[in-house]
DNA sequence: ATTTAATCGAGACGGTACGTCTCGTCTTACT
DNA sequence: AGTAAGACGAGACGTACCGTCTCGATTAAAT
């Protein structure tokens, strides 16, 4: 019966948020100045979200992640397509934005754990995505071995970007080129025994 | 002439950072609460460190962190000796204390990216160190190509470790096992032409 | 056509504000107390009242007020009338109930003037009336200077009353005595030529 | 050892608080609006005062009431000096100025009894002082009768004025005259036998 | 042996933000 | 049209820390 929740308010917080992110960093944002910004009463912050932590998770569940938008090419070189692939998602995590928003996420990680777990998944999810969609292409042709578990590979390239956009590195070409020759080859000498 | 600098104060506050650090989280530590608890004035504390990531630093840099004590086994296996050592450095960053410590290590250099440069080559060193060392054993041994560059390897180890250590995850064998096992052999089919 | 408003609500309300009062002082009763103890919604409150000091003036005009409902006896001693019927006043404005009405009536004097002056004319009303009888009896059988204003006697009583009401004291016999005693033979010297 | 007090501040809180109280009456004081006023922050505030009502305390106690300084004649005729005297108290005490102090006094009496009784006799000492000496120097030349308690005339006064201003009004010379009048000669006939 | 100057503890200060409370207005569905 | 329910913008509440600023007391080297 009563007046039904504002999703202009809503959404106003939300985009608040986002802007404030990338223009001050996690830790800088309060809920005042978000309510400020977002032209809305504190009270009806604190009505519909717990924490600082839960509005970002909305935020950014309800947007788009970067790296998510890159895709994997599908030629006939699995390697070329690699490195191109992992070369664009690494300087898309890496220019300001995605720094921010990569840091904001390991921020409300530390917070809140089940949270942190949540974006990381739907960060991580459509990069699983391309690459077990690209390794299956790769396995088919006998390209790759089958035994090959595409979610480990996957985790290699999350934890690598991650990695170098909490230091605020973009990924040199080299060091791309490297990880993906040792994803490809690994370390053994061909004419050993194991 | 003045009175010198109070070596047990020093002392007291990178202690009770320490303390502080695994019971509450680095961003639930106040300068106040650490005052108190190493019964100094918060003046002595804005005397000598400009901020908490600063103590938080010179803490850590002064102790040693957690994984940086584990040794990387020298048998004639390898890929038993990588599994073994990684098993063990992922436990030892796992638990409760070494959580918090990464956790706040993540933390503080999304504050202070040169300072948080700093602790992490304080972590990735005596890694990257053993992980050197014992390449160079195998690729002496011939086997292990000689081309490969030790850094790379060593960075996705701790990559690994520290994204795991975000998510308060403990490395499964099988997670390690299948990240050795494709940085050993990687995932090109051995008849393939590449 | 239209609903009829609601008398259950309005008399609920109008309960709730006198329990309130007493239990909690008029300062601290909120309207969405009241709302809430009223079972009734706070617009329906806002649609009738203007504010809180209205209510309470209805609440109180349509009850009784404490110390209207004591006579004054009317024996042939006055003195000894006056002394009967003003302990028993102040000590009906005098208890718990007594004090609390007694100090709300006094609040919403301090806010709104003009419900104020209702509320105490309704207060003093039947005090001005029994003294103003009580007086005319005396003064008819000779005990009394005809030329007494009545109405400056019982503002005595009510200023006295309300000032000892106000401090939570109740009159004790000696001055309710000394009262009655000034205002029967004032100060003057007996044989003083004024 | 720390830093003492400020008086400067604790000054500027107690001027911001008899600025607004007669600016906005003593209920719409904030303790924010204080602090701005006074160009202090609220911690400093809540560190020495527990309350508002403590903070008017503090700021009255310290200064002057109205009506203390309004001087007794000491005239030979009683009755010219008591009304001449009343009606200046009572003017005193009626201004803007008086009846925003009356109010705020009589709201913290209902807030905080004991602060009340000590502002309350803050307020009747000198009052009770004048009459008190006048009355004596009366008695001494024979003009009142001897038995006559002093306390019990003065707080007369103290009532009644209160009860005026209370209501924002200022007594009359008519009510001024008729309350001495009753006071001095009392309201029993001058043949009556009692 | 004094002087001198930076140290120390303690904690007051002006601020900012917290999370809660109530205000008075509004919007909705129900009666 | 009146009502219960409760969301909304507004703004004060009392608390926690921030980083800065006195204080008086302490403590070593330089007089």
């Amino acid at each position: 019966m009563p007046r039904p929740r504002s999703e202009q308010a809503r959404q106003a917080v939300l985009a608040a948020m986002r802007v404030a992110l990338t223009e001050e960093g996690y830790s800088s944002v309060s809920i005042e100045g978000l309510a400020a910004a977002a032209g809305v009463s504190k009270q009806t912050i604190y009505r519909w979200w717990p924490s600082k932590a839960a509005i970002l998770g909305e935020a950014l569940l309800g947007g788009s992640l970067p790296g998510a938008d890159v895709a994997l090419p599908m030629t006939d070189d699995l390697e070329t397509d690699l490195r191109a692939w992992f070369s664009a998602m690494s300087a898309s995590l890496g220019d300001a934005e995605g720094v921010a928003l990569a840091r904001a996420l390991i921020a409300v990680t530390a917070t809140d754990a089940e949270l942190g777990a949540a974006l990381n998944e739907k960060l991580a999810a459509p990069i699983r995505g391309w690459v077990s969609q690209r390794l299956a292409l790769a396995v088919s042709v006998g390209q790759v071995r089958a035994d090959v578990d595409a979610e480990v590979i996957a985790d290699q390239f999350v934890a690598m970007a991650s990695y170098a956009a909490l230091q605020g590195k973009v990924l040199g070409v080299e060091q791309v080129d490297a990880l993906v020759g040792v994803l490809m080859r690994g370390v053994v000498a061909p004419d050993s025994t194991g």
